[in-house]
RNA sequence: GGCCCCGUCGCCAAGUGGUAAGGCAGAGGUCUGCAACACCUUUAUCCCCAGUUCGAAUCUGGGCGGGGCCUCCA
């Protein structure tokens, strides 16, 4: 079984073959770092976060690269509000960032270059441009002439003449056709600068990333992620740049999550329904978010909604529960040599699925299934007598887990802490106590050992009614939000 | 207006030519003092119409509905 990847290029799944055997180079566009990072954030790096996991755990020796766009507009303008630099301002958001994303459990990308590391790149390849005859300098600024790029607009598969009929040339530019798009802007009062051959200027958006990517996996790479609203401009942009430039092909496969929406519309500042991060995580377990994304297809839309993040706790909830039960089942029995290959199957129908383009939501189901054939073997009459059931229980037990920890990022946390940490905050929603619900626990262990099952259901339906579920077994009883 | 995507059970969501995964919720059963948990069983012919095919949710055409991009955006 091989690998297939949605190419946005080409409009299809396609079968993944590295440029050089064995190795990945991936590139995915981050953030502009001015402001807190939103669920669309949230998504776009989970989803690249695991299919970077995945391409480890597959074997390919992978370069992933993600940058941080720390000289913008929106950076300059947020500083100047605030009265600090731009350099302050993009250095406070990278810690933000980070914040972020390690609660959500983001591993690490190779190299994380910023923007302002690579300006002699950037001024290079704007040289080379000029040289080419691809771009132009008109008054200190330089911007990319895209009728020159013989393949513009392959990517967002756009038609040059109608996007001509709607462009507009704002004040101040010096663009020769409305479509060129800025390399390089000449400095203005108050804004961080550069010398370069033009003048001092700052970088235009996109070319910083033609740059970066260049210069840490060279002219022609592997992957090429971010979110679908890059296809047009950016990712058509940087194309055209990169090749333009090179002479190349730039990346071979382009890969575009879709969108978060929020109560089925889309997210925006002006619709009031604008979610940070860390506004989600005071509500809901960073898991719980990260669990929800993978439940859809990457390229689909996603629907952020209370109901779905609930539906995913119990989801994520079945499977520590699942865990800790497992964990709990085989812990006092002997190890054996036995193998069952209960894991190997899963493992394989795992990879199978994670194959066609990362298909985490078909991936973890085959996990559910997991889940099910643990606890029917746990439940089984004389469990920890049966050699063969517990060999079973513990290799699936560490496939599941395995499989989780590596490739998704799930599971992570010991089942029982986990369990009782969203326990806790779970109550803290609810207008009862710990206090009180041990209190009233311990009365109807004293009302069941005498019999008085009156008494006994009765705090078990008041409970009920406050959101509390007794669950008694035969360490005795505990307790569950309904 | 141009381009692109989507429409599968009450909800979420896989499946892209061979007779509908999984989760949540629901029903029945086993277990239980009664429950809960867990397990077992059970719940759809895939927006509509026409066509291609031995065979379509899956392909084609038309319609209806929803969304995205075309300006900064994950």
């Amino acid at each position: 079984m091989s690998l297939r990847v949605y190419n946005t290029l080409s409009g299809k799944k396609e079968e993944f073959q590295p440029l050089v055997p064995g190795k990945v180079g991936m590139y995915v566009c981050g953030v502009t770092v001015y402001d807190y990072c939103h669920i669309g954030h949230a998504r776009a790096n989970i989803v690249f976060d695991v299919i970077y996991r995945y391409f480890k755990f597959s074997g390919f020796e992978t370069t992933y690269v993600r940058n941080f766009t720390d000289v913008d507009d929106k950076i300059i303008n947020r500083a100047n509000e605030r009265g600090i630099t731009s350099r302050e301002l993009s250095e406070q958001f990278i810690d933000e960032f980070y914040t972020d994303m390690d609660a959500l459990g983001i591993e690490r990308p190779t190299h994380e270059p910023k923007a302002t590391e690579y300006i002699d790149q950037i001024i290079a390849i704007c040289q080379t441009l000029i040289d080419k005859g691809m771009a132009y300098a008109a008054g200190g600024d330089v911007y990319y002439s895209v009728e020159k790029f013989a393949s513009y607009l392959k990517l967002s598969k756009r038609n040059m003449d109608e996007m001509q009929a709607g462009a507009r040339i704002a004040p101040g530019e010096q663009k020769r056709n409305p479509m060129d798009f800025a390399l390089w802007k000449a400095a203005k009062p108050g804004e961080p600068s550069w010398d370069s051959p033009w003048g001092a200027g700052r970088p235009g958006w996109h070319i910083e990333c033609s740059a970066m990517s260049s210069s840490l996996l060279g002219d022609s790479f592997d992957i090429h992620g971010g979110g679908r609203d890059l296809i047009f401009p950016h990712h058509e942009n940087e194309i055209a740049q990169s090749e333009g430039a090179s002479g190349k092909p730039f990346a071979k496969y382009w890969l575009h999550n879709g969108f978060v929406n929020v109560n089925q519309e889309k997210m925006s500042k002006s619709l009031g329904n604008f979610f940070t991060i860390r506004e989600i995580l005071k509500t809901y377990d960073a898991e719980v978010v990260r669990f929800f994304i993978l439940t859809a297809q990457y390229r689909s839309p996603i629907d952020f909604s209370d109901q779905n993040l609930m539906e995913a706790q119990s989801g994520l909830s079945r499977f520590y529960e699942a865990l800790d039960a497992a964990q709990k089942a085989v812990a006092d029995v002997p190890e054996s040599d036995q193998n069952s290959g209960e894991g190997a199957r899963l493992e394989e129908k795992f990879r199978e699925a994670m194959d066609d383009d990362f298909n985490t939501a078909q991936a973890i189901a085959h996990l559910f299934e997991g889940v099910r054939t643990l606890n029917r073997l746990i439940t089984t009459k004389k469990f920890a007598k049966k050699a063969d059931l517990v060999a079973q229980v513990r290799d699936l037990h560490a496939t599941i887990l395995r499989l989780g920890n590596e490739v998704l990022g799930l599971f992570l946390s010991e089942p029982s802490t986990w369990l009782e940490k969203v326990r806790m905050a779970g109550l803290a929603r609810l207008d009862i106590t710990l206090e009180e619900i041990e209190t009233q626990i311990e009365a109807r262990i004293k009302a069941r050992q005498d019999k008085d099952f009156a008494k006994s259901d009765e705090i078990r339906d008041a409970l009920a009614a406050r959101g509390i579920e007794l669950l008694d077994s035969r360490e005795g009883t505990s307790w569950k939000l309904k």
